[in-house]
DNA sequence: GAGCACTGC
């Protein structure tokens, strides 16, 4: 991925291998919290809870690791794990700290991230994902590898993470004790069943009898300048402040509130463009049908400048753009030119891109929202809150002193929140609930969140899991279809598809079928080929439905595939699906993914003994088998031509992109119901001239290159 | 006849 470092030249001479790594020892030595580094590893000795507050650019993520190393953690061949939201930045990290270490990846220094291992049984610093660690809890549930685990990025408080921080507490709370004593843990369900997963645990609690456990230590890393959360769920736990690296931004607001944010946008990006130093501009926008309009506005504006002006780059970049495009952003501007980046929020945390000096923030998000009185997830256009305004300044200040326009006024930066809600507070729960009851969690209600999701919420997800036959009437989890489920790593309605197919003759099919479901949009269809790629998707539809189209596609593609591979090399192969997707308007990102998907789950499957057959031409054995799983999603045409959910009774619509949308099935199940709501404002290209104000910067550190250790207020 | 913030196992 572009954030990545690039990797060393391979045919590097010896002189240049010591060039760099001096160059490293030097880097090492400059980053701000080298100074700190004995008090750091005195802190997490003499606590087993430790809070750092690290700022950008504080090197806590690639140096904490390597002082505990070297201080003795991994002795008895312990492990520290340093768990990452996103998969890129456990890969990134760990190639950068095996590079600093000198040793070959995967070897003292690895990485595990989903489909991804590179560790071995020398592997004493693993980076890796957070939601990984939770599988490996599944397994281990004192997680007895570890010396130490690290929490990176707690502040964004991902569902992964918030459930992680719990299962942590408990189990270094159960590993603090004798082994026989702590059995605060051990919610394990009264064994009503002895599934191979039952055996596999009591055996290794068996083994562990009478022992004690080494103690685990706990370092819960955070950007957000506020530990008090943290330092509180972890009962008043030393909290430490790493300062950051990061140069002043000039934050400038408007001095009232602008009635159309994308035209405020556009005549920022020409007063930035006309008046302004040198440096690329960022913009904030909430999704791609914004981005795209302001990409077309922005270029039809240029068209009206005088010729020396039109210098202007306009790059955009989201989530489901193919990479091809998305990596245009990280190349420089042509000489004499300036790029105008327009992002979603992927440019907040996920990618950083180089160059950047300005920021156009117009305060907007497009974020989850959970019903838990409809059990629906939305996508709704929201304000950002305090925290994600000021990681997106932090973005102009990467490289160089930087300055980023709010489009609003400062008394409403004011109003907003101070953090985001966390996503456990705004999603579907059900997948959530059935790891949690994998992991010996009986009381959901009662279990210690950071914060804790709504009742109703859990409620609603228990209600459907019970639905799906996952829990017993005591709610437990049920045997065996409960267990199977949570083994999967998949929504439970899909899950639970797959064992009906596999009782049905088509779990072929539906491996392929939940795969495809599992990954992001299969069919990409940029606006100036519309119609090219609406021909295109023709080819696979299947009168039968999504589902089985889905299928279709895969099909096409895997045996695409395997033909290609016949006397080419895999790369040629890869490069030859990569080819077709193109021609044939499909994500070939997505169909990668799908295909990592169904290796894992077949896999899966195949562990658990489910039986794998086809269903050949009897597509009714395979779409009874679908009404069964997503029996609450079936939907019934009513006399009017409208569509109703049966067991909601809620009013429904299918969407134009389905293959029955004209066809109208006198009845239906659905994967997904979207609430419909365009926001789209009519923008007028007017240029007037908004009316800045400048307020405080974001650090008053103008000399980046101090480091210090702060101790924070105790709690 | 319309659109999909971002992650993760």
């Amino acid at each position: 991925m572009p954030s990545m470092d690039p990797a060393g030249s391979q045919n590097s001479t010896k002189a240049d291998f010591f060039a760099r790594k001096q160059r490293i020892a030097q880097q090492r030595k400059s980053l701000p919290i080298a100074s700190v580094e004995k008090r750091l590893v005195d802190e997490v000795r003499s606590h087993d809870i430790l809070i750092i507050v690290g700022e950008t650019g504080s090197g806590k993520t690639t140096q904490l690791p390597q002082y505990l190393f070297n201080a003795g953690f991994c002795h008895d061949g312990k492990i520290i794990g340093i768990t990452q939201p996103r998969r890129v930045a456990a890969v990134s990290v760990a190639k950068r700290v095996a590079e600093e270490c000198g040793v070959e990846m995967g070897q003292r220094v690895g990485y595990s991230i989903r489909f991804d291992d590179m560790t071995s049984s020398s592997t004493r610093i693993k980076y890796m994902t957070d939601g990984l660690l939770l599988r490996e809890a599944l397994l281990d549930k004192y997680l007895s590898r570890y010396s130490v685990i690290i929490v990176d990025e707690a502040h964004e408080r991902t569902v992964d993470t918030d459930v992680l921080l719990g299962i942590l507490k408990s189990v270094q709370k159960a590993r603090s004790g004798p082994i026989n004593q702590r059995l605060n843990i051990d919610h394990t369900k009264a064994n009503n069943g002895d599934t191979e997963n039952d055996s596999q645990r009591g055996g290794s609690l068996n083994r562990c009898q009478g022992l004690k456990l080494n103690p685990l230590k706990l370092i819960i890393m955070s950007a957000s300048l506020d530990a008090r959360g943290f330092s509180e769920y972890f009962g008043g736990a030393r909290a430490v402040h790493v300062q950051g690296r990061q140069f002043p931004v000039d934050i400038f607001y408007t001095s009232a509130p602008e009635t159309d944010y994308l035209d405020a946008t556009l005549i920022t990006i020409f007063q930035i463009h006309l008046e302004d130093g040198p440096g690329d501009i960022l913009v904030f926008l909430t999704g791609q049908e914004e981005i795209e309009s302001v990409e077309r506005l922005v270029l039809e504006k240029l068209r009206q400048l005088p010729e020396e002006n039109q210098t202007l780059k306009v790059l955009p970049i989201y989530s489901s753009l193919p990479s091809e495009k998305q990596m245009q952003v990280f190349m420089p501007a042509p000489t004499g030119f300036r790029k105008v980046i327009l992002a979603t929020n992927i440019a907040e945390t996920s990618v950083t891109i180089p160059g950047i000096k300005y920021v156009i923030d117009p305060g907007l998000v497009k974020a989850r929202t959970y019903s838990a009185r409809t059990g629906m997830e939305s996508l709704v256009v929201v304000p950002t809150s305090k925290a994600q305004a000021l990681q997106r300044s932090g973005r102009a200040g990467r490289e160089g002193p930087g300055k980023c326009f709010r489009l609003y006024p400062e008394r409403e930066f004011q109003k907003l929140s101070d953090s985001t809600v966390p996503e456990i507070k705004r999603c579907n729960l059900s997948k959530v609930i059935l790891q949690l009851k994998a992991l010996g969690v009986d009381d959901i209600i009662g279990f210690d969140f950071m914060e804790k999701p709504l009742r109703e919420a859990v409620v609603k997800s228990l209600e459907l899991l019970a639905l799906l036959g996952a829990l017993t009437e005591e709610y437990r989890l049920s045997d065996p279809v409960g267990h199977q489920m949570a083994r999967l790593p998949l929504d439970p309605t899909h899950a639970k598809a797959l064992i009906l197919a596999s009782q049905f003759n088509c779990l072929e099919e539906m491996l392929i079928t939940v795969a495809m479901l599992s990954v992001e949009s299969i069919f990409y269809a940029p606006r100036e080929k519309l119609e090219e790629a609406r021909t295109a998707a023709k080819c696979f539809s299947s009168l039968e439905g999504d589902h089985l189209t889905l299928v279709n596609v895969y099909r096409a593609c895997d045996e695409l595939f395997e033909k290609s591979k016949i006397g080419n090399s895999k790369e040629k192969a890869e490069k030859s699906l990569r080819k077709w997707c193109k021609e044939n308007f499909i994500n070939s990102r997505s169909i990668r993914h799908a295909r990592d998907i169904h290796r894992q789950i077949r896999e899966n499957v195949e562990q658990m003994g489910l039986h794998i057959a086809s269903c050949g031409d009897d597509m009714l054995q395979f779409r009874r088998c679908l009404a069964a799983a997503f029996f609450l999603n079936a939907a019934l045409k009513q006399p009017d031509g409208t569509y109703r959910v049966l067991s909601s009774g809620q009013a429904v619509q299918i969407h134009p992109s389905s293959v029955l949308f004209r066809t109208k099935a006198d009845c239906l199940i659905f994967d997904e119901l979207k609430v419909v709501a365009s926001i789209l404002k009519k923008v007028c290209c007017r240029y007037r001239l908004l009316c800045w104000r400048t307020c405080s910067t974001a650090s008053d550190d103008s000399d980046p290159g101090e480091g210090g250790l702060v101790q924070e207020r105790e709690p």
